[in-house]
DNA sequence: CCTTGAACCTCTAGTCGCTAGAGACATTAT
DNA sequence: ATAATGTCTCTAGCGACTAGAGGTTCAAGG
């Protein structure tokens, strides 16, 4: 039985967001003392950390919360669970794609600007300003 | 002098959006009419393309403010600006390199399910439930 | 046993960059 | 003249927290 400070120092969640994931549903509401305060036990901790290793990977707190229910009905459980991995994946995937885009293109911008003799008019700005500089489709 | 719903269909930016930046200070207060609505004229239509390639280009509303700021007073404005896009484009980077972990760990995850004989558990599930089978560091 | 100080409680509001809706007024086309 | 569309302001909502106010409870030392 611990602390939600003891349990947010072993799970590295802050503390107000624990309290957060219990208003919107992903954790259970845990025993509390005569004081009212929340006591975890080792299942509270486990599930905890269940959220933060999913959250660490980008999923969406609906996301968890589907695998959270998947969690406790494990009758073809693995199907859903790995479809929303996989939707995960291609969200992931799709952001890495924009990314490089923009990397290509905030290099050129700023590989202008590094030669000493650059006109007068600032690169960085030109091309942001004129679109048809840009070489990228957007 | 064209309206907003003209102005938005020449940017591709968004009604509401537009007025956000007015309220943001992205973009000045533009005339009105007598029957207050807003025209907009050719400078205008510049400053809100070069906003929306920059939001595109996912600098973030302060970062466009410096570059407006610095649009406005040319003198020295090459390097302080070269200097907003080059942070823009370590931060791409930084998003990138994660995202790259992110992929490798939900390709490993997703991929544990995929055989055909495996274990009675959900590889997804037991993967995000237990971090020692997880191969990142975080 | 009592006091102190840290940890805890609830509640509200703020973050970012919009987006959606209500209810009222303006413009434009027929 | 009327109808349809566009525009106005204002407020509230999104996701996933984070920060702060103001009050209560716990654990440890004297």
């Amino acid at each position: 039985m611990f602390s939600i400070g003891e349990l947010s120092r072993r799970t590295k969640v802050k503390v107000p967001t624990i309290r957060y994931y219990e208003t919107v549903g992903l954790l259970t509401a845990p025993e509390r003392t005569e004081g009212n305060q929340r006591r975890y036990d080792r299942a509270g901790l486990q599930r905890l950390s269940f959220i933060r290793h999913a959250r660490d990977l980008g999923f969406s707190i609906e996301a968890i919360s589907s695998l959270i229910e998947l969690q406790d009905h494990p009758d073809r459980s693995c199907q859903a669970a790995t479809d929303i991995a996989a939707a995960q994946l291609s969200d992931v995937r799709a952001k890495i794609r924009r990314l490089r885009a923009l990397e290509k293109e905030l290099l050129r911008i700023t590989k202008g600007c590094d030669g000493e003799g650059v006109s007068e008019d600032c690169y960085v700005l030109t091309s942001l300003a004129d679109h048809e500089l840009c070489e990228w489709e957007h």
